[in-house]
RNA sequence: GUGGGUGUAGCUCAGUUGGCAGAGCGACGGACCGUGGCUCCGUAGGUCGAGGGUUCGAGCCCCUCUACCCACCCCA
């Protein structure tokens, strides 16, 4: 039997609805926002995302998927090797929302020079190599806004509370929730910051583990977050990242907290989150639900550099993004079922072959009324039809036997009261709407 | 890439020392032939993940493959 391919899944049914939903409630909240909706090609130049997400990090070292069409692929393999391949020949599935986002930015010139912020958000699937496991798919799918052009903290800061507002309407209860800030400095103090900590690491060499020890050369600072007891007892020495920030990224994160305060939303500050893509500055945030064991179910941060990685003028922005299967898993995890309901219908029900020919032009005219209208194909018994009018979430069933054809009427029969009555089949349609009103 | 677990009906799973493949749910049909949900009765549905081996006999034991799940790494 032909199957899926590992770590996909099959969107349909109420799961199906469940992600329909979730980009409802942020079409609702982000546009008050502000946020228009934008969609970037699955597919960019993998450059697009090596600039952005870092050399260095996981995702791009070995979780993109590489795509190249059949031919160029023959070729490659003949050749043994792709430094022959032009940047545009070189392609990967996004495997995150931003750098799309900030590509189309710079290509489109969005933000002109003085120009105001751009707001935008999306909703799609994204791709990562990775073995799948409970809240990590290789296709899953996220909702995430990029504001563009916006120095003032007060968008940091709007944002997280946006993101907390978003998990409220989607059935959390804040306080299930736990909403993690950190700051990383900018260009200015993170390198010298990055390098204090590697040394740090270098001199406890004997007391980390191999890891930390790749790490202090690679990403120091995500020895903060090692799995290792040990290597956490000793990194609570080192030097934290809240300590060594210049004035101005020191006075941006103090306005960050001191609007999210004002604005109730509870925060735990946390100077060992560091988050994984290379691209954030300043404000980086994560969002947590206690004892649902898939991770963050959210987070972003300030990427003030990243215009300028992907080519545009010196732009700053912030972000976030929330993947849907781990918000999903949480929320069932903490009794909430997020799966949709098929949405209610009318069913067209006839007594048998004599009748079929007037169901079929109710059916019609009620679909053209824009009734969602649902009817028997398989010559099932009258009593089977009106199971399947149940299955199908039907609100009424319209009858049409032997009586009701000569006499030109329908019997409407309200599925939830059992009242029936009957109405003329020229004004069908406006009985039907007029009942489901 | 590394480690662990599981594949039996549409779904969730039982299946004892190797001895006639099961349950619950679902589906379908019926309970005074034109009326659903509840109840009752009945019916259908299986390459026991695939291939090989041991055995009189394998869902069960052995080997290989494969798929999925979980965990590490990392991340949404």
């Amino acid at each position: 039997m032909a199957q899926r391919i590992q770590g996909t899944e099959d969107l349909y049914g109420g799961y199906m609805r469940a992600w329909q939903h979730m980009q409802d409630v942020a079409r609702e909240l982000f546009g008050a926002y502000g946020f228009d909706m934008i969609e970037t090609p699955a597919i960019e130049q993998v450059d697009t995302f090596v600039h952005g997400i870092g050399e260095s990090t996981d995702v791009v070292r070995k979780e993109m998927f590489r795509v190249f069409s059949g031919a160029l692929m023959e070729r490659l393999l003949d050749a043994g090797t792709e430094s022959g391949l032009k940047a545009k020949q070189r392609m990967a599935m996004r495997p995150e929302g931003t750098a799309g986002v900030v590509r189309a930015a710079v290509e489109n010139n969005f933000v002109p020079q003085g120009g105001a912020p751009v707001k935008l958000w999306y909703g799609e699937a994204m791709f990562r190599g990775e073995r799948p496991q409970k809240g990590r798919l290789r296709q899953f799918h996220q909702v995430g806004v990029e504001w563009l052009g916006a120095p003032d903290p007060a968008a940091d800061a709007e944002c997280i509370i946006m993101l907390m507002e978003f998990y409220k309407r989607m059935g959390f209860d804040p306080k299930q929730l736990t909403l993690r800030i950190n700051s990383m400095g900018d260009a200015e103090c993170r390198p010298a910051y990055r390098e204090k900590v590697r040394d740090f690491i270098l001199a406890h060499k004997d007391e980390m583990c191999e890891d930390c020890l790749e790490r202090a050369e690679i990403n120091p600072l995500r020895s903060f977050d090692c799995k290792n007891d040990h290597c956490r007892e000793v990194m609570a020495g080192a030097p934290l990242a809240k300590d060594n920030l210049c004035d101005a990224c020191a006075e941006h994160y103090a306005k960050v907290k001191q609007y999210l305060g004002e604005a109730g939303v509870s925060y735990v500050e946390d100077p060992t989150l560091v988050r994984g893509l290379d691209y954030y500055t300043r404000t980086v945030f994560e969002v947590e639900c206690e004892g649902a064991g898939v991770g963050a179910i959210g987070g972003g941060g300030r990427y003030d550099g990243l215009m300028e990685l992907e080519g545009g003028k010196p732009t700053p922005g912030i972000g976030f993004a929330v993947g849907f299967e781990r918000m999903y898993l949480a929320l069932k995890s903490l009794g909430v079922n997020m799966d949709g309901e098929e949405p209610g219908c009318v069913y067209v029900a006839c007594t048998g072959a004599d009748e079929r020919d007037a169901a079929f032009r109710a059916t019609l005219a009620l679909r053209q009324a824009g009734v969602r209208t649902e009817a028997d194909y398989q010559g099932r018994s009258l009593k089977s039809q009106f199971k399947q009018a149940d299955k199908h979430n039907a609100r009424l069933c319209v009858v049409l036997g032997s009586d009701e054809v000569a006499a030109g009427v329908a019997t409407l029969r309200d599925m939830g009261t059992h009242e029936q009555v009957q109405v003329p089949l020229a004004s069908l349609a406006d009985e039907v709407k007029a009942r489901l009103a």
